[in-house]
DNA sequence: CTGTTAGCGCCTTCAC
DNA sequence: GTGAAGGCGCTAACAG
């Protein structure tokens, strides 16, 4: 159906060796052959066989991102720079979504690696020695991102539980004494890779134990806002309500609203993310902002380099900084 | 570095073409071979190599799917239920982001064959003939979404002019006589493929018309804010700004509120497209919804049915209707 | 039942 | 400068 390389060589009278000289060009060819076969090969709209190609080069040209989904926003524009950054270097991109499945992600995986991407970006869901073996044995350059594995498998993303210190530190400082963390990701705690999630509640309890005076509470469940519900009647405009990602924010602001519990009169609201649709929310949601494009950009780039056999850090931090809103802001 | 068939073959004392039978089940092989043959495999973690297999199959088990971006909720919801149906039928997918540039599109488009995809789903940007025959000669099954080519490509999506219309029907039923239509793809009109834009524009006109004493401006932009400012002093509570997209009329909204003009009191607004976000808004801003999964999962659908040569419909349109919120409620 | 052979399309020595 | 041959890893048709 299309044309290949032997075609050309028998329309030029030549050997596939040969043509194979021309379309590469490398030395010791006539140029006039070359001429010829180049213009043949021209005309005839002829295009190399990329999965040929990739057989005996040992490369596809092919990166593996795997996520848990792209509804959230800063998944999506992660992936909108990590996409931008393979093209540019000459990689197209697989993105499969594992929905935090640990089997779909283990399927998905050992397709990728059947298919012989050369690298693989990797948000995990699976934590447990058998699944990291895998992953080694594989030989196959891997970047994990948003979650960390156990072992030697580079990482990018934020310091989580620093900035959600530093969450805890801006609402000290507005006059909050009384915070709710919720975080429902902790409720698979053992089931499933919570690293980040973890990490950011650590940061919560050890900056909240270090304040003399502050009461705090977590909820860990789907559920949160019926849990949020039985928590409401010790409040008071002294309380702030700290979610682990904007996502959360945004359902308690609009649960908040239903109930004409207003923000930040009666009790204070904060994100973590900065996801583009948060301007625009009123109010103003105080949230924890970071270049999540510099990390798309980064994964690619650092897994590249990997790929080509670079030294690249075992460890790449980006930075981050509270975005003051008006959701968080006491009365004093 | 990966077990090859050859080695299984060797360590078995039996030849590939054995080896083979034993792996892909076939018959004509001996149980007991069969069941060292497997059982070797098994333990040498034996993978079959897929672009070898790809290479002798004359399939890969890829799709492609071109969008412009996935900022726009619509899109990354779509490729969810679009990449799921996918994994279900057996196929992974590359995912490529044209940005709308026509250059950039042809080069994904000309690599996604290169690398032999089963079939794509196209998002077109361009529209000239020489694009369409390079599609048609690749011989590869293409659905088209969200924006039509003129040539003998299936499409699907919904039937935007009839949306438009209902649109503005509901606007003229709840009492509005002068509209302010942004569309800012439309723009690009003659530059680039703008089919959906040009079918809404058209749905729009065409509703207007039939409608006595109504008066509608129509502005087709990129810097839309600054021409609405130019038409705000010709508006009242009996105008109405119709947005093509969501996205636009979440602009528009912030817009408003910064100068403190209320919707819907002192003017109405409706968006297109029902994007998740939505919920969050106050007030809940009119639009018009669709069933985006379900394009997601029938594009899927249609394109691996056509990869099977099963007829597919050339036009496949989902149903939408108009969703009420607060953002255009005349006071009559 | 199993081995042999040929081929998918391309690249890469090694002779001539 | 060009041809011939072998191989990437797997499948498939044909013998035996």
């Amino acid at each position: 159906m299309n044309i290949t390389s032997k075609q050309i060589a028998e329309l030029c009278g030549v050997t596939r060796g040969t043509v194979d000289r021309a379309l590469n060009n490398r030395p010791g060819i006539h140029p006039e052959t070359r001429e010829k076969i180049l213009r043949v090969a021209e005309e005839l709209g002829y295009r190399p066989h990329f999965l040929a190609q990739s057989l005996v080069k040992g490369h596809t040209k092919t990166l593996g991102i795997v996520l848990f989904d792209i509804h959230n926003r800063i998944f999506s524009q992660l992936f909108h720079a990590f996409e931008a950054e393979a093209r540019k270097r000459g990689y197209i991109v697989y993105l499969v979504l594992s929905h935090r499945d640990k089997e779909l992600e283990l399927e998905y995986i050992n397709n990728l690696l059947d298919r012989r991407v050369d690298g693989i970006a990797l948000l995990p869901a699976n934590f447990n020695k058998k699944f990291e073996s895998l992953l080694l044995r594989s030989r196959t350059p891997i970047v994990t991102f948003g979650n960390r594995l156990n072992g030697p498998f580079p990482y990018i993303w934020i310091d989580d539980k620093q900035a959600i210190q530093d969450s805890v530190s801006f609402l000290i400082q507005q006059g909050y004494r009384r915070l709710i963390y919720i975080s429902p990701p902790l409720m698979r705690k053992g089931k499933e890779n919570i690293h980040v999630p973890e990490q950011r509640y650590n940061g919560f309890i050890e900056a909240c134990e270090a304040t003399p005076d502050m009461r705090f509470d977590i909820i860990a469940q789907k559920n949160y806002l019926a849990e949020l519900e039985t928590l409401m009647d010790t409040t008071d405009s002294s309380s702030a309500i700290l979610c682990s990602s904007d996502v959360y924010a945004l359902e308690v602001l609009k649960w908040l609203n239903d109930r004409k519990i207003k923000v930040p009169e009666q009790i204070g609201l904060m994100g973590f993310d900065n996801i583009d649709v948060l301007k625009y929310i009123n109010p103003a949601i105080t949230t924890v902002d970071y270049n999540v494009n510099e990390i798309g950009t980064r994964l690619a780039d650092l897994l590249i380099n990997k790929i080509n056999n670079q030294d690249i850090p075992s460890e790449t931090l980006i930075a981050h900084h509270v975005v003051e809103g008006q959701s968080a802001t006491a009365m004093r």
